[in-house]
DNA sequence: TGTGGTATACTTGTATACAATTATACAGAT
DNA sequence: ATCTGTATAATTGTATACAAGTATACCACA
């Protein structure tokens, strides 16, 4: 473990949440957390500032934290969100990717193909996440890419609890493909119109297999 | 004052970003921000925190913290997004809104209206950003609330410290008074189209009045 | 049995002490 | 003069002590 304990506590108490260690509804005590994990309430402390930001937990009137986790409704109405903006990213990115940043691009779906193949269902959701997190990078627009890998880091971590889903792996990696050679191009356009059709599939494919619904 | 030091500190912190009591570039050590504020390092922490969270500084490489802020760009940038989903948000609220929550939305309006008349900036600028806020809650989903109301809070932020356009204020009330109408048929077409004009209208004139620009 | 009040324990907010890491300044060598 | 190594200072990470507020349990009383 290299980072600070209150990012270690962060993570802890993350997957916890999102495993259901706690439930929604739970009453999250600071010294009970120190307790079991063996730190003092300092980084206890940020860690659980850092998931009232997130929306993980919230706090109420008498200043006590209860769980509140990410609903199937939270989900679907991320996917909704995304649909609406990241297509716009993927826009911009076309218009403004160096041939340097393309070459990182391109790396990341190539191993995102052979884990594909081989596969690795943890090393797909990494180079997933990376692609996504480049995208959103190379945009130039910092709120833009803020906004976007908060929605996306809360749908991974869902979605690193579910089953996944070997054919989605496989179309989705192709759709990544499809997406990257609009940026290669400079088609904005293109690379908008993919983007929207690939989160459209995501969202069926994980709605579907939570039983979440928008309507 | 009433809240804890930390929300002290950090809207002192805030505002003095804005404004530019700290520049771009500045580093901000915990000490002396301790010193300045008279209060101990534990609420200047979780005060620095949150604005890390929110971008207004960043950390480096040293776990040094330095001074952001919000450029025009980033507001230009935040304008494409709410362009992009606030009407959306519109929409769902106009299929969702209650009675008594209309009643709400109404009184803030009145209100607005009745500033706008007498004059009163900081009033006015109130009355705008809880319209907002009321729609981004009773639009029923929770992350489309957080993400809409972190954005209009960077903007109102900006806003406070540009001087107020008196004309601007009476076509936005106007505006404002129209997706109520929308709400209140529950014409979610009707409110979805009105709130992106509205957005743009709000666009123009904030863009106009800095200089910054998306192309 | 139910209600109100008080003492107690619990929990969070804040301050401070200590440890570990990082930056700075200065002396000596080349 | 520049570079390098080391000592020192500055800064952050973590733990803990103390204060203030909140909930809880228990008893007296109606």
């Amino acid at each position: 473990m290299n980072g600070s304990l209150a990012d270690f506590v962060f993570e802890t108490l993350e997957n916890d949440i999102l495993s259901g260690v706690y439930k929604r509804g739970d009453t999250l005590t600071e010294l009970k957390l120190c307790e079991r994990l063996g730190v003092s309430r300092t980084p206890v402390r940020e860690a659980l500032n850092r998931l009232k930001e997130q929306q993980l937990v919230a706090e109420t009137s008498s200043h006590s934290v209860v769980v509140r986790g990410v609903s199937e409704q939270d989900l679907a109405d991320i996917y909704e969100i995304r649909l609406r903006i990241e297509g716009y990213a993927s826009h911009l990115c076309a218009e403004r990717i160096t041939e340097e940043q393309m070459a990182e691009l391109r790396e990341i779906v190539a191993l995102q193909e052979f884990y594909t193949e081989r596969g690795g269902a943890s090393a797909i959701r990494d180079m997933d996440s990376r692609f996504h997190e480049l995208v959103y990078q190379y945009c130039g627009s910092e709120m833009l890419r803020a906004t976007l890998s908060d929605l996306h880091h809360k749908v991974q971590r869902y979605r690193k609890l579910s089953v996944e889903h070997p054919e989605r792996a496989r179309v989705a990696v192709k759709e990544h493909a499809d997406i990257l050679r609009a940026l290669e191009q400079h088609d904005g356009n293109a690379a908008e119109r993919l983007t929207v059709l690939h989160i459209e599939n995501a969202k069926k494919c994980i709605v579907s297999a939570t039983g979440a619904d928008n309507k």
